[in-house]
DNA sequence: TAGATTGTTAATCGATTAACAATC
DNA sequence: TAGATTGTTAATCGATTAACAATC
């Protein structure tokens, strides 16, 4: 996953936490932050704040902290978060249109491009703001418009297959909801969403009544 | 998060994907499995699935490997999985509304219970299988009921006050959807799903075209 | 028996935490 | 100046991996 790079993966992973906790604070009036004071609003420690800062340079300063909106802008950079990206959906179902007409990914950087399904009972509908394009146009989609990242909805039963699909066409980077262990190469970027599977990592804890 | 128990938290968190290639594979006829060939399935090493399992007892032989039968039995068991658990979902918008759809939850034991919004021109209204109900009446129904699983679906502006509200009336565990850092008692389980987040993380890899 | 694979111990690796000199 | 807080180094902690005797 991370070959070439020097800064540790759980590092890059923390980051997009820290930025939405500071844009947060933004919102509220904050201009300046310590390491101390971010930790707590992002529950972790002023230690690993530091230290995960300290692989990019020095964005602080001693006995004042951190210009939020400096520190902001240099982690948009950081992780190319300083443009727009676009993504496309794979699956049209429920959990597809949902996604589709969810807002938080326009306001925070990911414009849902286009949308595509194979049922042609569903294909040309309007949802949100895409039109429901057949899958069979999917690759020619990806290729002509440079599209690098997509989101999974299909079913366990085909996700694979799409994946497969995806990569060939050029896609970097997955979001899969199919509660199935997707292979891809390493050189592309997965990340997997199943809420049944985090809802059984609780209950090893919960006491039976 | 982990008071008593010897188990390392990490160590509980994978065991349900564990459990899921192996039902997966069950149903494709197999019967015994090595910690190798589970480890490809799963995308681990076969001495961290041997080394997780160890924390509670040996289930393999030597020179066979596993029953898969008797481990997937085994690990229910240890997770708390033999038998079915009710949640509740808090928030009937586009997204509460296709996870009261989503007919994973109960394949894999989990009964979405009821269905809570505060806007009176839904409440009533059939989502799937249940009936939204007024979120005034949700700290009752989860007493009378017992609910320990709460999914929290309403807005990032009113998250903490639901949250706040779900563990005062004695919910355990909650799988929050909304873009806001929580902050719960250490004694309550908490799970993110921010799919933003999750493609943040990868776009730092991501060649800009 | 010979081959395969477990469960476990010891070695390695990497991540987190603590501490503090530097300095705003 | 005195107080606060950074960036970084060293110490600690914990997790992963490797190795292998035990044994099916």
């Amino acid at each position: 996953m991370n070959d070439t790079s020097s800064v540790p993966d759980i590092v890059i992973s923390r980051l997009p936490s820290y930025l939405q906790t500071l844009n947060q604070m933004a919102k509220e009036g904050w201009h300046t932050v310590s390491s101390k004071v971010l930790a707590e609003r992002v529950g972790t420690t002023a230690a690993q704040i530091r230290k995960d800062l300290s692989f990019f340079g020095g964005f602080g300063k001693q006995g004042t902290g951190y210009s939020i909106y400096h520190l902001i802008e240099q982690l948009q950079k950081i992780l190319n978060m300083d443009r727009v990206w676009s993504a496309i959906i794979v699956g049209a179902g429920d959990l597809g249109r949902a996604l589709a007409r969810y807002q938080g990914f326009a306001q925070r950087g990911i414009e849902i491009a286009m949308l595509f399904d194979i049922d042609p009972k569903i294909v040309g509908t309007q949802i949100g703001s895409v039109v429901v394009r057949h899958v069979d146009t999917m690759e020619s989609e990806i290729q002509k418009n440079n599209f690098k990242i997509s989101i999974i909805t299909v079913p366990a039963a085909v996700a694979q297959i799409i994946a497969n699909r995806l990569v060939e066409a050029g896609i970097q980077a997955i979001l899969n909801y199919a509660p199935v262990t997707l292979i891809v190469p390493g050189s592309v970027q997965l990340q997997n969403i199943d809420p049944v599977l985090q809802l059984q990592r609780t209950l090893y804890y919960l006491s039976d009544d």
